[in-house]
RNA sequence: GGGCGGUUACCCAAGUGGCCAACGGGGGCUGACUGUAAAUCAGCUGGCAGAAGCCUACGGCGGUUCGAAUCCGUCACCGCCCA
């Protein structure tokens, strides 16, 4: 029950009794409890966001229990509307099949490969016929739906709500019913479907309804907003230790408790223990940010990797280095400042190029170049901006 | 099916005939500073040329006008109300 939160005292109490009874039921028929959470795959990328609720799963696992990493390959087609003001943009089923590809690979960096079932919702969602369909929407009034916060905004706000949206919630529901779900973990977005739709289908279909774990939600690397690829605030799985590590920097100082508390391994005082410190001045913000990163980078790429991103970090960022690598570019004769820029991606647009070197962001050696038009003096190393380099020959 | 309102740059949003490449905010970028790619402050943020200027762009198409994001027609999509 670490670090869930139910925003609701009640249902926390409830949830932690009924998960308790579950399990002298399960060690009873000698049988371990059906785990599962599931993921859609409304991008390529999975991210720290996603690993939250991996975690949970991952210590399900190393209980003995059955986890199920389920894709989401038919859910995603509609889209979850929880976490959003607007409808999302229909995926087709390629996109889908496209994303899913690599999500369990990816998965596999938090849960355990050889313990761990993955699974299509598609499997059991398109057997659906259009009466199963009707039979399950039986369960459900508009009113719910209404009533949730999301839906809420969007009718008042004059944002259209499209019915197939109102499908998500039954599929999802389905989908426990299907496995036969003993208990489902996911974020506090996910309690309408996972408590109200999950367990309300299992009642009416004769199963005992699911025990929900839910977890807390990591803000993007802005701090605030929920991290999510439309967003644009995601630290990758797939990064690398270099960039995994310079995102988790990139965070405010003011977002590294969640992070602490929901992403890294550490256990609950050392997480009070990190948090104390920070508040009370003894641990300096930036070192604070440098453990969390480097704890962070630690979890998906191990320690030396972590360590050598740490170095990496310091090396170019703290000291205002240059890095190792970096492109290259074979300088042409007679080319200008201007197109030098261009023609090595440093920049996309004359216009971007020039103001570029407007803005004195232009360096060469360490030099700043003031005249895009010049020829370009000499090879070396081309840095523009804080943070793209390329070494031109 | 009918009535009314709406569609503006990456997002939100102002603009109701010339002063509009289009106020403002967010985001992004650059610089200064710093503790970091945080915070703060300043600047920039369609393209070509960089002197003027030209091109593309305010949902699509077609008109009116010397001139349209702004007016008219039509199509598409969205919302609200009525059926």
């Amino acid at each position: 029950m670490l670090g869930t939160e139910y925003g609701d005292e009640e249902l926390k109490q409830a949830m932690q009794r009924e998960l308790r009874e579950r399990l002298l039921l399960a060690e009873k028929e000698k049988r371990p409890l059906r785990v599962y959470c599931g993921y859609d795959p409304t991008s390529t990328d999975l991210h720290l966001g996603h690993t939250i609720s991996m975690r949970k799963l991952r210590q399900f696992q190393d209980l003995g229990h059955e986890v199920t990493f389920l894709i989401g390959s038919y859910t995603a087609l509609v889209g979850d509307p929880s976490d959003k003001n607007k409808a999302r943009p229909v995926l087709t089923q390629e996109q889908v099949a496209e994303n899913a590809k690599t999500y369990a690979e990816q998965a596999f960096r938090v849960l355990d490969r050889e313990k761990t079932i993955v699974r299509y919702n598609g499997e059991w969602l398109s057997e659906l016929s259009l009466v199963d369909l009707i039979r399950l929407g039986q369960n459900f009034t508009v009113q719910q739906f209404l009533a949730r916060e999301n839906f809420a905004k969007r009718l008042e706000s004059g944002e259209p709500i499209f019915l197939h949206e109102t499908f998500y919630a039954l599929m999802q529901g389905y989908d426990a019913v299907a496995m036969r779900t003993d208990v489902q973990v996911g974020g506090t977005d996910q309690l309408f479907n996972i408590i109200v739709a999950g367990r309300k289908l299992q009642e009416a279909l004769g199963q005992k309804p699911l025990v929900g774990i839910i977890c807390g939600i990591l803000p993007g690397t802005d701090g605030v907003k929920r991290m999510s690829k439309s967003t644009g605030n995601i630290v990758p799985i797939n990064t690398g230790a270099e960039d995994m590590y310079g995102k988790v920097m990139s965070i405010p100082d003011f977002a590294m408790p969640q992070y602490a508390r929901l992403v890294t391994r550490w256990s609950p005082h050392e997480i009070e223990a990190f948090e104390a410190g920070v508040k009370a001045g003894t641990v300096h913000p930036r070192d604070a940010k440098m453990k969390l990163a480097r704890e962070i980078a630690s979890i998906f790429y191990g320690d030396s990797e972590a360590l050598t991103a740490e170095q990496a970090f310091v090396n170019l960022f703290q000291q205002g280095n240059i890095p190792d690598e970096m492109p290259e570019y074979a300088l042409k004769t007679g080319q200008s400042v201007l197109e030098v820029l261009i023609a090595s991606g440093m920049v996309t647009s004359k216009n971007e190029g020039r103001r570029m070197v407007d803005q004195k962001g232009v360096r060469l050696e360490g030099e700043t170049l003031e005249d895009p038009m010049a020829a370009f003096p000499h090879p070396g190393v081309l840095q523009v901006g804080k943070r793209k380099f390329v070494r031109v020959k």
